[in-house]
DNA sequence: TGATGATAATATGTATACTGAATATATTTG
DNA sequence: CAAATATATTCAGTATACATATTATCATCA
């Protein structure tokens, strides 16, 4: 019989954990967000097109942590509902551009105090220290571990 | 113009930081479990069965902590892999009873140790004392907003 | 300039994850 | 006991995520 199945408990491994707490923060962000049907990976992209109009795809990319071959397909539905363009580069035409329509920044300014509700009911349950603590311990896995993301490098 | 939207980063939302640490916990997992071919969710998912034999499915997804409609294809692919077996229960011929296989047992043995080390890399940057304070804070997350995770209820 | 290699997107395949509907079986109740 | 209700699982549909392959285009250099 396998002697070290018994004694762990994936239930508290940091792993688990960050799934968990994935899994919390997109149920609350739909729940705040559902009217206006995006998601919170879609909100970031659009939110990053609409601060920064002529993104490129891979670019958009780095900026919200995707694999390039994920992004295609978030594009393609913030195309398909028309809150963003796809344009072909006048310098490079393998380089698609991505400007936000009039109707994805109206959208966005809708999501955008809903997204906020959901962020702080997801850590209500901390003090504001805790709350402060948590991020800041969080900021320095990702930082760390950075080069182990999907993203494509820097240029 | 929409006001609101360039004040704001998402980078900086605790949202954004839950996927962010999801996908590095994801990536170390399958970097250190890759030869084993097991992702994170088999993973738990043999643990539970091991450590409970004749789970039902209802169970496993509550033990976790998954929508019971995903955790159907989850089963189905341990099951090709011949780690588990399903065998309906002879008391009510609706519920699915789970049960490790030999194999299942043997692997899920070799996968713990490099479970474990992808934890402790995740974990790295931070003090001891850190990494005891970012789960303690991720579990007062978790339990607090638990009523909100797609699990099925208690009995 | 024409072959070579690099790069941005796209396409394909697998695996989560969820919603909501459908199916099979149990349980309850009139 | 039959009808209504409840429950466990499955199925269909949508949306991440990643790996890998393909395509279109660009850049380089012999």
């Amino acid at each position: 019989m396998p002697s070290t199945s018994n004694n762990l408990d994936f239930q508290t491994q940091p792993g688990h954990a960050a799934r968990r707490l994935h899994q919390l923060a997109v149920a609350l962000f739909m729940q705040e967000v559902a009217e206006l049907g995006l998601t919170p990976v879609q909100y970031s992209s659009l939110h990053s097109i609409c601060n920064q109009p002529g993104l490129d795809q891979k670019s958009l990319a780095r900026a919200v942590a995707f694999d390039t071959s994920t992004i295609g397909g978030v594009v393609d539905r913030l195309e398909a509902r028309g809150l963003v363009k796809r344009s072909v580069s006048p310098h490079d035409r393998r380089v698609r551009l991505l400007t936000p329509t009039d109707q994805g920044l109206t959208i966005l300014d809708a999501v955008i105090p809903r997204m906020l509700k959901a962020q702080e009911r997801l850590l209500k349950p901390l003090t504001a220290q805790q709350a402060q603590q948590l991020m800041q311990l969080l900021h320095i896995l990702i930082e760390a571990n950075e080069p182990l993301s999907h993203m494509p490098a820097q240029d």
